[in-house]
DNA sequence: CGGTCTCTGTGCGCTTCCGCACATACGATC
DNA sequence: GATCGTATGTGCGGAAGCGCACAGAGACCG
């Protein structure tokens, strides 16, 4: 995480955000609050009333279901890219699962109350939200058929492609074990895949340190479900026209 | 399936619709048309501009993702209480999934661009729409985490509950081929599961008809998942006020 | 009534992943 | 630089599920 006072910190460095015009913006942006978010702070818990919703700019927040019996798993991940509490807009205003910062830095957060006021004025806030919603569920989609049909090895690299594409270097600061809790798996399963991509020299592995080396390797040994998420998330968030009716 | 003659159709039996206010009902109903949809109709493929929404009466589709080596996985299910083709209106227009009718039957359908009309005019219909696609996400979340830790024996059941919800009597039609197809596994596993639940009395099979005999024990048997699912669906879904802002 | 097709049941070797038990190695801290 | 906590590597036995091969059994049809 880099400081805050050394952060040049903007609203347009989450891309949600930044796709907005500029009518919308000067509206919106002297209500955003700028919050640090520390590695594995709960940002919402299950069944939560949600108050805000927050626009990560250099974080990763990881949406993880959490099981009676305390195995847990990754739903979606959400970074600059996107907004975390989509339940708030979409009217059930809480969601069964739990939203874990997996990698720090700070988000922007706005009241609901206030994107809702924006979404009655003209719509292109709501649009775009909905847009978004939709390329998470991309994401939730393809992580239940990733789940069930795809080895540990190819699911690492899909994750670490996800998360890399979330932030700006290449660098992840993650244990094996928050790893394995993200992709539902054992901690030594995880040791043993990132074990042989960094014996092809694809990362370097480090205590906690993740450094990516040859990412086209990556994306070849991924499976299929990486590129498709970033497919649909480019074709729906992308330069757009502002309203979709 | 119930011939069309005998069926004494009326939108109503869609509970999404059945929950619109009268003066909305007014409004749409006129230009609801009444379609069946015969078992293992596409009611759209993967990429597919959609130019209707579908509000199943007496069918279940599934929503499903076929990968590049053939092997699938079902994202999640509709029946009288959905909507088929959300992506329409999130402003996707497609998504990379199937959707597949799993049982026979009828749904009404109407136009995108109507629906976006009347969207424009007061927004309950779109506040009702996406409190139904926030079930549907938490559907998808819960088939992922499913996939992740739970037996096939455990993911048939709740899959036979979910089917069950999603029609009126305790009879379905469905060959095991299918299931396996739905949950992505081997249709033998399948077999194996579907044994059990008869040797304990819970259902009885034959030939591609399942009758259940024993819900209770059922859900006692399933994981959690279907009462997560069943549960967020009936909090979003049944009686709120129109408007959510 | 006999043939054929589809659906269901069963067995077997194999792979992947899990649970557990340790061994090691790094790094912060005093 | 000794110590301790945390992160990582490894090696079992066992369970679940897969791929394959094939056997029975109901349904449909001429």
């Amino acid at each position: 995480m880099i400081p805050a006072a050394a952060l040049n910190q903007c609203p347009e460095q989450n891309l949600l955000l930044e796709s907005l015009s500029a009518e919308v913006r000067e509206r919106i942006f002297p209500h955003l609050e700028l919050v640090p978010l520390p590695l594995g702070q709960a940002v919402y818990e299950s069944g939560d009333t949600l108050r805000h919703v927050y626009f990560p700019i250099d974080s990763i927040v990881s949406l993880l279901y959490v099981m009676e019996s305390g195995e847990s798993a990754e739903i979606s991940v959400v970074g600059k890219e996107g907004i975390v509490g989509v339940s708030l807009f979409m009217g059930g205003d809480s969601t069964p699962s739990r939203a874990i910062v997996q990698s720090a830095g700070h988000a922007y957060r706005l009241l609901g109350s206030r994107l809702k006021e924006e979404f009655n004025r003209h719509g292109e806030l709501l649009y775009l939200m909905l847009r978004y919603t939709q390329a998470l569920i991309t994401q939730m989609a393809q992580t239940a058929v990733c789940n069930r049909h795809h080895s540990i090895d190819q699911q690492l690299c899909r994750w670490l492609l996800l998360s890399l594409d979330r932030l700006n270097g290449p660098d992840l600061v993650m244990t094996q074990e928050l790893i394995s809790n993200m992709l539902g798996v054992r901690r030594e399963g995880v040791t043993e895949a990132a074990g042989k991509l960094q014996k092809a020299g694809v990362i370097s592995y480090k205590r906690g340190r993740v450094k990516v080396l040859d990412r086209p390797r990556l994306e070849e040994l991924s499976c299929e479900c990486y590129a498709v998420v970033k497919r649909e998330s480019d074709r729906l968030l992308t330069s757009r026209p502002q309203k979709t009716r």
